[in-house]
DNA sequence: GGGAGCCTACTCGGCCTAAT
DNA sequence: ATTAGGCCGAGTAGGCTCCC
């Protein structure tokens, strides 16, 4: 008896050792057979001599080996054939009273565990613990659906919880309860130093992915989370620059010239003549609470050393894992007792991104206070305003906060869109008056002449005098009268309140995006700093220090004169090198995935951006601008149809390589213009998996939007049933017709393959 | 069934800077 | 000088589909 154990942990080996050698002993019950031997002598010897091969120690590889391992294992048992050759294996098991090999094992683990389950080793295993994710379907939103009064106990309690950690000791949160407007929820703003800002769902509201953007517990947990790492960060990182037997921060200063925390954690251990046992056996000690794994439920770990755990124990707060937390949970008593203690709740419910369409009071590329300042003039940030000012120092939208202030009034954003656009172009206007009776404008001196033209070319053409002018009247007639214009397609069919001129406005910001960027080898580029000195009149040679962000290379020389300089081949907004942002942004536009372009520049030994950094702009500025952009598009060319009766027609796109109907794009276009009218993305997920509903889903979401908005006499679509019964049931006012080009192709497919139609 | 490939979400620590 | 917090990359876990 043994067991065989891989270096993979695969137990293959063991299976086939364990195969092979009770395929041995079945010559046994073979040479028993035939001189007659009685079926319940066979079966003593089967169970005695042969089965204890196949289960032993069955409780360490059981629930590891995978179906065809515990085939293979079967196979034994049923090639056995004790009662005799024609009978089935079920019957032979029937009527000897033996189990399947797979049902023994199971109840031998069973057993096993029951015996030990109360052993004294037990505090020897690791935590259980049951995931909070719904690993399977993370697509269905699980709501917090207490009551009003419960999530604002919950989320005030959290916020008291970052307050205590942050070791202050008044709970100076105030609650201030927004107006309630019909059909949208409660808002509650949850206020202090920290900026959390908290709206609740309305318990009336539907469950769905794209609807408003009102935030979910699951929402707000990883963001706690990261607050209250953020708080511990600091909280240790303050204690040991307080520490009487560390250095003094000076010193620190000093010799590091930017702060504490440049210092690598090797470095700081040794400053602090702490080494790492020590440390640990400080933070660590027997009284110390269990030390949980991170936030996601994973096993507890020996943790290394970090500033989470330099915290003294005192003030570590207390972390718990949770059990199966369900959405559907109000707080119990011992949430709250947990909650006041300084502790958080390990429960990201993991849902569905959401993507409101909200118009930031910021480009979110170019946030400039002057910016800031000219559009809050425009209402632009008529429903953000609020929240803006919680957020402290954030003058863009989207933070890394993770856009966590949505609105879900589309419609005065709406609005606030075409005022913005609509002031925009009056300021352009002016400007374009004042740049052709002065064409050494300041701003344009900025560039130069070649960049200049280049610059208006991709917005519109470069306007002559004359033309100036005419163009100026076609902009406001425009305005007045709607009419289509003869404009370039850059940004659309429909560009003249949209953010082309927008962007075209922002020179500064246009001019980021416009600038030639270039590969250079990084020696040559270093050479330059190392040489001599940057500074003017300096020829003393410099040291030199660099680091890649994302694209985007640091530089920091000093020289033996003392002189520092530091170069950023990026230009900076809002803490975002710009070239990163749009080194993401190319990307995505340009419809390849992000693993290729990556691959592309290792090939090259190119640096580029990160996974997460370029996850992480895709969904908080990407998304919700193309987002902004789209909704600003429909909006005007649904105007052109506003008093019409139209025909529609509507087909669905599966969007992956090979049809595998995960996703499916359902387009909804106007017939006479070719416009796109609606878009409406679904994922299989959203509607149980079954992916022919897909289609019904899309087309039923698409007209209940259009359908508030213009008059649609007329559907037309391919040959779906589901689609036909949906316009019969539902939309009976909307005449339903059958695409010529579906039929016409199914008649000759038929006609080719001479079958009837 | 398992691996490859792609994507999403999160934690954590280093780097850096704005605010006080 | 101190404090607090954002940005970023590295790492981790997992979902989903296709292909072999």
């Amino acid at each position: 008896m043994a067991i065989v154990v891989q270096n993979n942990l695969k137990w293959n080996l063991h299976v086939e050792h364990i195969v092979k050698k009770s395929s041995k002993r079945l010559y046994i019950l073979r040479l028993l057979k035939q001189p007659k031997v009685d079926m319940k002598t066979l079966v003593i010897l089967y169970i005695t001599v042969i089965r204890p091969i196949l289960k032993y120690a069955c409780q360490v590889w059981h629930f590891n080996i995978q179906n065809f391992l515990s085939d293979d294992i079967e196979q034994i048992q049923k090639h056995a054939k004790i009662i005799g050759p024609n009978s089935t294996y079920k019957e032979a098991l029937e009527i000897t009273g033996i189990t399947t090999l797979y049902d023994r094992r199971e109840r031998l683990c069973d057993e096993f565990f029951k015996q030990n389950i109360n052993d004294k080793m037990t505090d020897l295993y690791p935590d259980s613990f049951t995931s909070n994710y719904d690993l399977r379907f993370p697509l269905q939103l699980r709501e917090y659906k207490g009551k009003q009064s419960d999530n604002f106990t919950w989320f005030h309690k959290q916020a008291l919880t970052i307050n205590k950690i942050l070791g202050k000791t008044e709970t100076n949160f105030t609650a201030e309860e927004t107006p309630k407007e019909p059909g949208k929820g409660e808002s509650f703003l949850l206020s202090d130093d920290s900026c959390i800002v908290f709206q609740t769902k309305d318990a009336n509201q539907t469950t769905n992915h794209n609807n408003s953007g009102n935030f979910t517990r699951s929402h707000i947990q990883p963001r706690i989370n990261n607050k209250i790492h953020k708080a511990q960060k600091n909280k240790a990182r303050n204690h040991f620059a307080r520490k009487p037997n560390s250095v003094p921060c000076n010193t620190y200063n000093k010799n590091f010239a930017h702060g504490f925390d440049r210092v690598s954690s090797g470095q700081r251990l040794k400053m602090m003549n702490l080494n790492e046992n020590k440390l640990r056996e400080f933070t660590h000690s027997n009284n110390h609470p269990h030390q949980p794994a991170n936030f996601r439920g994973q096993r507890a770990h020996i943790p290394k050393f970090s500033w989470r755990n330099a915290m003294p124990q005192e003030q570590q707060p207390r972390q718990h894992h949770k059990g199966t937390e369900t959405a559907t949970t109000n707080i119990s008593e011992s949430d709250e007792q947990e909650l006041t203690e300084g502790s958080m709740i390990s429960t990201p419910l993991k849902d569905i991104p959401i993507y409101p369409m909200t118009i930031p009071s910021v480009s979110p590329i170019l946030g400039s206070q002057e910016d800031s300042e000219r559009f809050v003039d425009t209402d632009v940030s008529l429903n953000q305003s609020s929240s803006i000012d919680l957020c402290k120092g954030n003058t863009s939208m989207f933070t890394d906060d993770e856009g966590e202030i949505t609105d879900d009034n589309s419609s005065e954003e709406d609005i606030s869109l075409h005022d913005l656009t609509k002031s925009i172009l009056e300021e352009l206007n002016a400007e374009q008056e004042d740049m052709t009776r002065q064409s050494d404008s300041d701003v344009m001196n900025e560039i130069s002449d070649d960049e200049s033209v280049g610059l208006a070319d991709d917005i519109f053409e470069m306007v002559t005098e004359e033309d100036a002018e005419h163009e100026t009247d076609d902009m406001n007639l425009q305005q007045q009268s709607h009419s289509t214009t003869e404009c370039t397609d850059t940004f659309g069919p429909h560009c003249r309140f949209t953010r082309g001129d927008e962007v075209y406005s922002m020179k500064k910001e246009y001019k980021m995006v416009k600038e030639k960027k270039f590969v250079c080898s990084l020696d040559l580029l270093l050479q330059i700093f190392q040489s001599r000195c940057q500074t003017p009149g300096c020829t003393a040679e410099s040291q030199i220090q660099y680091h890649f962000i994302g694209v985007t290379v640091v530089i920091n020389s000093v020289c033996s004169e003392g002189h520092k300089y530091r170069f950023c081949s990026s230009p900076q907004v809002n803490n975002i090198y710009a070239n990163n942002l749009q080194a993401a942004t190319s990307l995505m536009f340009s419809g390849n995935q992000f693993s290729k372009i990556e691959r592309m520049a290792k090939f090259f030994n190119l640096e580029f951006l990160s996974s997460s950094t370029y996850y992480r702009f895709q969904r908080l500025y990407l998304i919700p601008e193309i987002n902004e952009w789209w909704s600003g598009m429909r909006k005007e060319i649904l105007v052109e149809f506003a008093d019409k009766e139209i025909v529609v027609g509507g087909d669905g796109q599966c969007d992956s390589p090979g049809f595998n109907a995960k996703n499916l794009c359902y387009f909804i276009m106007e017939e006479s213009t070719n416009h796109i009218l609606d878009v409406e993305v679904m994922d299989k997920r959203h509607v149980g998996l079954v992916s022919t509903n897909m289609e019904k889903e899309a087309v039923q979401r698409c007209l209940d939007r259009l359908t508030k908005e213009v008059n649609v006499g007329q559907l037309v679509t391919d040959a779906s049933t589901t689609v036909k019964a949906l316009l019969e049931t539902r939309y009976d006012n909307i005449v339903h017709s059958l695409d010529v080009w579906h039929k016409a192709k199914s008649i000759k497919k038929c006609l080719t393959k001479d079958l009837p139609v």
